[in-house]
RNA sequence: GGGCCCGUAGCUUAGCUUGGUGGAGCGCACGGCUGAUAACCGUGAGGUCCUGCGUUCGAAUCGCAGCGGGCCCA
């Protein structure tokens, strides 16, 4: 036999065995240990690799904008993908799951200028271009690399190797490969429209990028003198004085009624207007007009002979050249004046009035919000100051009536926060309103969770979306890949970076982006040039082609073919009008189908009052802060458990430290049995399941079973992205299964110092449970998981799997599964919860035992309950005995009292009341009680010597406990503890109150578990003395005494001396360790 | 102004589909437990279920109107 030198059995004792943990969850300790390992085994390349045979499901990342920082939105947004990717993976599903970046646009040119100081695009043009995109582009990799560092102390795991960007050339490919088949579809449209303008930015921008804030504007009212009639003017109103140079027309809706109006001025003169009949009190008022009368009253319908002089034609020589005509139309309301000033070159609806009617688009400002020499003396001045210029122009021309201010919402640019102006200019546009009927059809074939996100919201926003404006006049951005002849004006629409080298015969890789491919000029059949055009894509497109761009389509196909389309994808709940939409308007276009099978659509974060966060309000709450007190692994089960994903989630710091401290009590669950096991040297190895399956308790047999129905719920919950209940059933298990329940029951069984099969079966039960605990909340807390398993697995097992993400997603074990008996243990439970209520009643402290309790079952669960976990009521309870009272019986020793029921003996017997009453109270109750169960009448005779009869009405009845009993009722009935002292049971008493204060004292002393001890007591009272000597022997071995003195007049000696009340009695304890003596 | 969603104890929430005396956690007060101990258990106080109207024998739950919040739109 070879003896194993004490240094190699340490060793190996190490290296095989499952090792203590900290005392204290400490999750930073927790998350940069698993990071670090994570990051030098290459664990996230192996999980990926171990899965690709398996079946695909192919997963786009909403591409984050690159601000430098990740909020708190982005963090939960990440944290649900990383959950479900984690699970899917566990179900054997590889995965594509690429990060993106969405790195183009205006946000990102806004942050550059303010940088170098810019003001305008002048200012970029005299940097140069090239310097300037130089720029966006280091900023925009700047803060990927940042945020990224940010996504991955989450615990994402994406890949973050290899994340799409839309800035490759690879990617800008995919958006030219798409407006290419958008062309060829025929679904392009270039053309003059009023779009959202940013005058500071000086582009167009899409509706999506339009924000809506409060905002006070000018409200005027202005009159146009008509032509036809004797001093006579029709009034409009208007938010945007500065738009009345380019008044071309007034609508009135046809079936309103309208006024002329006689007037009084405040001056005193007479004038006649025309205006909607029931606004004329209001309009007139308004104007200060101190008398009126209606002349005449006719219909919108009836106003189109009229015809009108602009107000500033004097000033803005054009004018004088138009006609000024009123039209007819049906968006007019009866609000204001009822007549509405229409300039088609700076509304949606003027646009159209002006389209209808052959009306010149006259649309005299520049592209910078400036007025152009069409307008005479304003010519250079910017609009939105032009407004007291306008109004005082009109007022001098005795054409104002009134002037104040509103506040309205109003739309202003997304990212410069300027106030948006509408200009009809030529721009791009996706014909979505050709596509809407298509859309709306394939919407219905995606998975929408909640179901409500696509057939309600999503399907009102596609009935309402107009035609997408595409084009943007900036730099930073995909280069619109169209080529235009300058002789001919025909059009070439670039596909691939090939298609352009190609055709432009360019040896030598070029840059997809602005300046470079704005150089390239392509011949034209007919013999001329043909230069791009200048506009680069909106943004909103770029992200639009990311489910193919991430599988680098159009230059591979052979990816596109296993992948397209996607699984799923979830995003917030703004995204519908973005992302959602964006994506299946360019999938339409590219392959006529939804790119994406189901979507999640998921809430905003909100402050813990329901606002929304923002830097005004000064309620930002930032995820490294909430990682930095409580971690990662806090923060993903907090944000994961608190709401449905679809609902917003108020955040809440008192939440967040509720769930830390679930995690500490997990990890005190985890930690509390392996010093035992490391004592015990605990192997699974040779310990397997089989060998204990013999010797396996109920309440094993319970935990087995509450395990297993755990995964089936989580699994049903996940299955539907009902995150937050799939987190809250493991939470539950964790603090009311596990922590509250098994461990306080197993707790004696791990004490105990023998190899001990009774012991052996709680430990493998525990180990089990934590090792599939470990990966059923590995999606969750992927940091603590792995913990868990690293010490549970990697040391015990040599060929076990790197890594709990490499595990298989836990399977329900139906034959582990006993129903009956989980809901016996709960009805256990709830009648140890009694029985501490019970005790609270009659002052009986736990530690103390009771003779007996009765359970009087109210079912035949509770029964078998009593019966079959009688043990588990008998160490709970702390009692000697455990008595059932069947369905329908009653415990025989109860008392009943009779109550008279006097409302009822009162009218019945008159003046001899008195006496039945007394009659009642005196005879014997439980005979009275007997009998009413058997007959529904009773003879009693009454003291004067009659014979009375009595009904059930009469007399009620109370149970009486016996003394020294105290009953309280549980879920299936009433448990009645007996509390009745005896010698025995005040000798128990007594002996745990001395073991409690010893086992207090030792760990005060932080006495090593299995050190021993030198023990001396003096109790003076002699009745408790004797009482503690009954139980000498068993004191001294609960506390590991080697010698225990019990004394009623030595002083006790010890390293340790102290004073103790027990129940009134001066107890005095010294100990010392017995190393020591 | 419109669409969708949310509103339950001081805080966070379950229950709402399918109507039948509103349940938990945190916090608070009192008591208990004790080799998981900066943990844990019991008891108690604490609710106009946002408001109003309606349907119904009966409404947190169904309908209508309003208020407050969120997202989106005008």
């Amino acid at each position: 036999m070879r003896i194993i030198k004490e240094t190699e059995f340490c060793s190996w004792r190490l290296l095989v065995m499952i090792e203590e943990v900290n005392d204290k969850y400490d999750a930073q300790r927790i998350e940069t240990g698993v990071q670090e390992l994570w990051r030098t085994n290459s664990t996230y390349e192996k999980v990926r690799a171990h899965r690709k045979d398996g079946k695909k499901l192919f997963f786009v990342d909403g591409p984050p904008y690159p601000t430098g920082k990740i909020h708190l939105g982005t963090a939960w947004n990440k944290i649900i993908k990383d959950s479900l990717l984690r699970y899917y993976s566990m179900n054997n599903y590889h995965l594509q799951d690429r990060a993106g970046w969405d790195m183009h646009g205006l946000p990102i040119e806004v942050k550059v200028e303010g940088v170098l100081g810019f003001k305008s695009k002048k200012d970029i043009e005299s940097y140069g271009v090239e310097n300037f995109i130089d720029k966006c582009k280091e900023f925009a990799m700047k803060n990927k690399g940042d945020m990224t560092l940010q996504f991955q102390r989450l615990g994402s795991w994406l890949d973050w190797d290899e994340p799409y960007m839309t800035l490759k050339d690879e990617y800008i490919e995919a958006a030219w490969w798409t407006l290419k088949r958008a062309h060829e579809n025929n679904l392009i449209d270039r053309g003059e429209r009023v779009v959202n303008w940013c005058p500071r930015c000086a582009t167009a921008i899409a509706d999506s990028e339009v924000d809506y804030e409060d905002k006070t504007d000018p409200s005027v009212y202005i009159k146009f003198k008509v032509n036809e009639l004797e001093n006579t003017h029709i009034v409009i109103w208007t938010t945007t004085p500065w738009t009345i140079p380019s008044n071309m027309a007034v609508a009135v809706h046809p079936q309103i009624e309208y006024a002329k109006v006689k007037a009084i001025n405040s001056r005193g003169g007479t004038e006649n207007l025309i205006m909607a009949k029931d606004l004329v009190e209001n309009v007139l008022k308004m104007g200060r007009y101190t008398d009126y009368e209606i002349i005449e009253t006719i219909l919108g319908v009836d106003l189109t002979g009229y015809s009108y002089e602009h107000p500033l034609s004097d000033i803005i020589p054009k004018q004088s050249e138009f006609e000024h005509n009123i039209y007819l139309a049906e968006f007019v309301t009866a609000e204001n004046s009822g007549c509405v000033h229409i300039a088609p070159g700076h509304g949606l609806d003027d646009f159209e009035v002006g389209v209808k009617h052959n009306l010149p688009i006259f649309c005299p400002v520049d592209h910078e919000g400036l007025y152009t020499e069409d307008v005479g003396k304003y010519a250079g001045l910017n609009v939105k100051e032009a407004n007291s210029t306008i109004i005082d122009d009109l007022e001098a021309r005795q054409k104002l009536i009134s002037q104040t201010s509103i506040q309205h919402r109003y739309g202003h640019c997304w990212r410069c926060k300027s106030s948006i102006i509408y200009l009809a200019t030529v721009q791009w546009f996706i014909k979505v309103s050709e596509m809407k009927e298509d859309m709306l059809e394939e919407i219905k074939n995606v998975e929408w969770t909640p179901e409500w996100a696509g057939s309600s919201r999503f399907k009102d926003w596609i009935e309402g979306a107009r035609d997408w404006c595409i084009s943007r006049q900036r730099y930073w951005g995909i280069p619109i890949p169209v080529w235009k002849c300058d002789v001919c004006d025909s059009l070439d629409v670039i596909g691939t970076k090939k298609e352009l080298m190609d055709r432009a015969n360019i040896d030598n890789d070029i840059e997809l982006h602005r300046p470079y491919v704005d150089q390239v000029v392509l011949d034209c059949k007919c013999g001329g040039n043909m230069n791009r055009v200048e506009d680069v894509f909106d943004v909103w497109f770029d992200s639009a082609v990311a489910s193919w761009a991430t599988l680098n389509f159009p230059q591979d196909s052979e990816t596109f073919e296993q992948w397209w389309p996607a699984d799923f994808i979830t995003e917030g709940h703004d995204q519908t009008r973005g992302w959602f939409y964006s994506q299946l308007g360019a999938s339409m276009i590219a392959f006529g189908k939804a790119p994406y099978k189901s979507v999640l659509m998921h809430g905003f974060t909100l402050d813990q009052h329901g606002k929304k966060m923002s830097k005004s309000l000064g309620n930002i709450v930032e995820p490294s802060e909430v990682i930095e007190k409580y971690g990662a692994d806090t923060l993903r089960i907090y944000v994961l458990s608190t709401s449905a994903p679809w609902e917003d989630l108020k955040f809440n710091w008192e939440g967040v430290a509720n769930i830390h401290r679930l995690l500490n009590i997990l990890w005190n669950v985890y930690r509390f049995p392996l010093p035992y096991m490391s004592l015990d040297n605990f192997n699974p190895l040779s310990v397997q399941f089989d060998d204990i399956e013999n010797h396996l308790r109920m309440e094993d047999k319970w935990i087995i079973s509450r395990m297993n129905t755990v995964i089936q719920e989580v699994t049903e919950y996940m299955e539907k992205y009902m995150l937050h209940r799939a987190v809250r059933k493991i939470n539950e298990f964790i603090v009311e299964d596990l922590s509250r329940w098994y461990i306080q029951l197993i707790r004696p069984r791990t004490w105990i110092e023998a190899d001990d099969s009774d012991k052996l079966a709680a430990y493998r039960v525990l180990y089990d449970i934590f090792v599939t605990l470990s990966k059923l909340i590995a999606p969750f807390t992927p940091h603590l998981a792995e913990e868990m398993y690293r010490n549970l697995q990697l040391n015990v097992y040599n060929d076990a799997l790197p890594s709990v993400h490499m595990c298989d997603w836990p399977e329900v074990n139906k034959g582990l599964q006993n129903i009956d008996l989980e809901k016996q243990m709960r009805i256990a439970r709830s009648i140890v919860e009694s029985c501490s209520n019970a005790r609270q009643k009659v002052k009986r402290k736990l530690r103390w035992p009771v003779k007996r309790i009765v359970i009087s079952a109210q079912s035949e669960d509770a029964v078998s309950a009593a019966r079959k976990l009688e043990t588990v009521l008998k160490d709970q309870a702390n009692a000697k005995q455990i008595e059932v009272v069947d369905v329908g019986s009653q415990w025989e020793e109860l008392g009943v009292v009779a109550v008279p029921e006097t409302s009822k003996i009162g009218p019945e017997f008159k003046k001899d009341a008195g006496l039945v009453i007394q009659a009642i109270k005196t005879t014997d109750a439980s005979l009275l009680y007997k009998t009413f169960k058997e007959s529904d009448e009773v003879e009693l005779y009454i003291s004067n010597g009659e014979k009375v009869t009595i009904n059930r009405d009469m007399v009620n009845f109370t149970e009486t406990v016996p003394e020294e009993v105290a009953s309280a009722e549980f879920s299936d009935g009433i448990v009645y503890v007996d509390a009745a002292l005896t010698r025995e049971i005040e000798s128990e008493g007594f002996a745990r109150e001395v073991i409690r204060r010893v086992q207090d004292m030792r760990k005060d002393m932080q006495l090593a578990v299995e050190e021993n001890i030198f023990v001396s007591i003096l109790i003076e009272d002699e009745r408790v003395r004797e009482l503690v000597f009954d139980l000498k022997d068993f004191i001294a071995k609960e506390v590991r005494a080697e010698e225990l003195r019990i004394s009623g007049s030595e002083v006790p000696e010890g390293d340790r001396l102290k004073d103790w009340d027990v129940e009134s009695i001066s107890i005095t304890i010294g100990l010392t360790p017995s190393k020591k003596r």
